[in-house]
DNA sequence: TTGTATGCGTTATCAC
DNA sequence: GTGATAACGCATACAA
């Protein structure tokens, strides 16, 4: 309700609103004897400089804004938390928006940032190719954007993620090691037949000379977690009966890999006796699975720094000076093993 | 950079500024004509209108600011979705802040978020009494404030949380019908020695006619998971030697139960055999874990939901009225039972 | 060293 | 049915 204003202070100091103004920046024209008035007058008085004018009149927000599928999962916290640690040492703020797994609802969080006046957006986009044009057109003529976690390839900007080839090559190398070459690849369904990790995986698979089988391969509706427990139970129940039974199951996700232990350990399907466990994961608490899972952790929180610091890099360049600024960073993960895949 | 406004659409139509904003609210002065022509225009050119200017001309600014102590925590995610989901329901959008668990960073926190006008408030204070005046100065004053999961008790306003004392009452009646006694109670220690769960959990104990014993609790520090794994491991390895060994555990807090569930099976200790254990915790995937886990739950969503609805409710009332809404909510927590009690 | 005037984008009041 | 103008809070160019 209240609020004190440079106004106000003015009118009751006796001096100009633009002297207040001055006196509150620390210009060199107040002399120190005013300056020290004001200053001391607006502390007594809860003075807060309001933003949105400042904003209005600056041409910028300082407010960064930020577009994630779903806060409440286990990796994209994990990165917000990156960013959000990256973005204490500077002067932007942020605004968490969902998208949902929707592309709709994803234009509409960009939409509604921008009438924010944010500076700029870092985005994970719901698919590879969502809003392509829409985006395209917003990171040239409104605000520079930056893509973290999966890409859209086309936008002409820069993309921060993970080394998906080198992560795959990792697990699956290690089940080769430990003999576990019938693998069941659980996947999301959001990206198509030919997302960038199936193809990776694919290609993995080639180079180790291990041929690709369709059955061998689930790929599941993420947007539900009741579907996707009952569509990774189904197949492996159907699998498991089959006459070429898996031995091992690489999960694409956090939740497709956790989710999947729980499912074989009331299945009472041994892991890893029978079946071995590995997969992209960021739990913080692997230990305490069951059992303790052997995964392919991402740097999450580095994810979520560096795009934070290139984008406020952009922010800080000349517009038509960003393209060659422009980059692809792919951090590598690392696979760290426990008792899923420790025969 | 760019981003039309309505001087510019003005200008392109020959129209004056009024009119057009006129238009664009569909304001019954202006003829359907007009108002189609701008309309189209503003389309098409994807004007944006500018939330800034709005909300320095009206006075508000349609934003609830939210601060939590970590956003990268499965209770406070599960809290920040229920909270997102109710505000598609308004105009409102969130703007969110950590505290970190830090007194200080709260307070900072929410002056980030008074300078940039938010309309109202939501928090989960640090500890029970963190920034009592200020929060009451800023509720009074300037916006209201609601407060969820933890409460500052001496704060005049609407509180949203879960009904403690029942749902440690379910977990050790469960306890005591299968037989488990000498419990280990682990809880943090932000919120002194007499914070209201350990409160509750000791009169809980009276009730049941079981005696409190110091040595079986454990107050550790949220603060870093190393510590905490450590001060767990170490306190269980001591009472296990003792004489009096504890044949359960009671975990307050979601890290605390799964990290506990992790420590013993690294430390080969059973689990419901020799020690059963339940604790508070939200993790979704609660049958991945070693083994499943008995948990009281709390209704995440519902108390983000709600606070966000209570909020709304209360910036809808004029303010000399609001006090008359204050009240406090405290949800049913319900009990799930796994093998992590089941003999 | 201080004050006046103007504008950021919008809406509301009042006049035409 | 439309337009001119002031105001929201602040910063700045310019005047004094």
């Amino acid at each position: 309700m209240s609020n004190i204003t440079i106004k106000e202070i003015a009118k009751a100091l006796g001096l100009s609103v633009s002297s207040i103004s001055k006196a509150l920046n620390d210009s060199y024209e107040i002399s120190d004897e005013t300056k020290k008035r004001v200053v001391e007058y607006a502390k007594l008085n809860n003075y807060r400089p309001n933003r949105l004018a400042k904003s209005l009149k600056g041409g910028q927000s300082n407010t960064i804004g930020i577009v994630v599928c779903s806060i409440n999962n286990i990796f994209v916290s994990q990165i917000l938390d990156g960013i959000q640690k990256a973005s204490y040492e500077t002067d932007y703020d942020i605004v968490i928006m969902q998208s949902n797994e929707d592309v709709n609802r994803e234009k509409e969080s960009i939409e509604a940032l921008l009438k924010k006046g944010v500076d700029g957006i870092l985005l994970a986009p719901v698919s590879e190719n969502s809003n392509t044009e829409y985006l395209a057109d917003v990171n040239e003529n409104i605000c520079p954007i930056v893509l973290f976690d999966r890409f859209n390839l086309s936008l002409k900007t820069t993309k921060i993620g993970v080394n998906e080839s080198k992560g795959i090559m990792q697990a699956l190398q290690h089940l080769i090691r430990i003999d576990r070459k019938k693998i069941l690849f659980i996947t999301g369904d959001q990206f198509g037949e030919e997302n960038s990790r199936i193809n990776s995986y694919k290609k993995a698979l080639k180079t180790l000379d291990i041929p690709f089988n369709p059955k061998f391969m689930l790929s599941c509706n993420l947007g539900n977690n009741d579907l996707i427990d009952q569509q990774i139970s189904e197949s492996i129940k159907n699998l498991m009966k089959s006459s070429i039974k898996p031995n091992a199951i690489f999960g694409a996700t956090d939740v497709i890999t956790i989710r999947t232990l729980g499912i074989l350990a009331q299945m009472k399907i041994k892991v890893p006796d029978e079946i071995a466990v590995i997969g992209f994961s960021n739990f913080d608490m692997p230990n305490s699975l069951n059992p303790s899972l052997s995964t392919i952790r991402q740097p999450t929180q580095e994810i979520g720094f560096l795009a934070l610091k290139k984008l406020i890099n952009l922010l800080a360049t000349q517009q038509h000076k960003r393209r060659a600024l422009h980059e692809t960073i792919l951090l590598d993960t690392s696979i760290e093993l426990r008792k899923s895949t420790n025969l």
